[in-house]
DNA sequence: TAACTTTTATACTAATTAGTATAAAATAAT
DNA sequence: ATTATTTTATACTAATTAGTATAAAAGTTA
């Protein structure tokens, strides 16, 4: 064994290897690294940053803390990790629908319902509110920030597009149409709505699509 | 003086005492409780729950520390208090709009943009996330669930009155209604609006009532 | 002035928790 | 089997913070 193999470890978001060939360690490094990011994920949805522990993931992965620091150097750097993960699961789901050929207004319904599913199955993490020190390191973060442009600039063209089509308001902004769209993502009311117990997460998700796409006013009356 | 007034104390939400008359002291008391309220409930909006220390409170009100617990007992009793003072804020802002005779569907459009200003202006505190402590001890304040099932009363009567006029969509439960009407007074939209620096105010809360009540979408995509 | 009450500043306790050190146990490599 | 490496359990440090104790200062009342 060289020296050199001494040192090897995943490095914090070489999940994807430059190398198509890995070793049997590495790829195990690799598949507890995904799972200790679900986790995180998942703490991150339904606890929060702040009331999420780090012994807490330990013990939920199953791992020793000690162990969980040899992936992640700090709490802070688990919380980036999963939301640059939920972040590239965006945008290869962005990906996946421009293959299909459909109107925008039908790629913007696409995400639009894909993100709230990832919310009504607690896998979308929740941001801690708007001046915090999380919020300052994610936007220090280059690849977050990197990634949230393209997100951005792909919507941005999806919304655009749409307004072209006449399918969406144009009286509203693009950029206000933009933010409306990322707060689907985290918006309360899927939650509210699942824990009444009335609904299925597709009738839940058909509403608030409908809610949000339509309006909750009816047509004549504009 | 009496034995008895040695034992005085506002008590945690007598600001309005049955009693008409107060001493001075008891008026500087309230006054200075609403000062708290006030500072609590702006700490809430801009920090939130966890981020909020029990120190700063008091350098914030200008106060010692010791003077903070003799009004309220616990960082909890804190924030209920200023929870419960923002929905007699909302209850009060509802008796003011019925007051007038508006149809339904402008009451509704008036007290959501009421809520929506109120977040613009970092005075509507945020809940923390869906599972933590402090909800629970919210839900098992009685004034508040008493204040909570009040207002949902009384705005699921605008709901149900502007369905019957023809004016919200009747495709949506009132339920779903209900709750995407709670979520404007805590939507981060508001807040990255502003932030743009792009519109004022008023523009921004023009914007999103649009997006709330007509969608985002072209009426013609129907 | 004198008696009394309230507020304040300060320092403390106790609990939580991020992150580290370490030695034993487990695993892998030769 | 022996050596090297990794993981684990445990205990620790250091920082934060809710809540309390206390004595001095400020304010009030008579």
């Amino acid at each position: 064994m060289s020296i050199k193999e001494k040192t090897e470890t995943t490095g914090k978001g070489m999940a994807k290897s430059s190398s198509s060939k890995l070793t049997f360690k590495q790829r195990m490094m690799i598949k507890r690294e995904q799972l200790i990011i679900e986790t995180v994920n998942s703490l991150l949805a339904t606890k929060g940053y702040d009331a999420m522990t780090v012994d807490e993931i330990a013990d939920t992965v199953g791992i020793a803390k000690a162990s969980l620091y040899r992936h992640f150097p700090s709490k802070e750097a688990l919380a980036v990790g999963a939301l640059v993960d939920t972040m590239q699961a965006g945008l290869d789901e962005i990906d996946k629908i421009n293959l299909q050929n459909l109107p925008a207004i039908d790629k913007l319904k696409a995400i639009t319902q894909w993100a709230m599913r990832l919310k009504l199955n607690q896998k979308m993490p929740n941001l801690p509110s708007e001046n915090s020190q999380l919020r300052e390191h994610l936007l220090a973060h280059e690849k977050y920030t990197d990634m949230l442009v393209i997100m951005s600039d792909n919507l941005g063209e999806w919304i655009e597009q749409a307004q072209q089509d006449g399918r969406l308001n144009t009286e509203l902004s693009p950029l206000c149409i933009l933010y409306t769209l990322y707060a689907k993502a985290c918006d309360p009311v899927l939650g509210f709505l699942k824990s009444s117990g009335l609904y299925s997460d597709d009738q839940i998700i058909e509403m608030v699509t409908k809610a949000y796409f339509d309006g909750v006013g009816k047509p004549n009356e504009k």
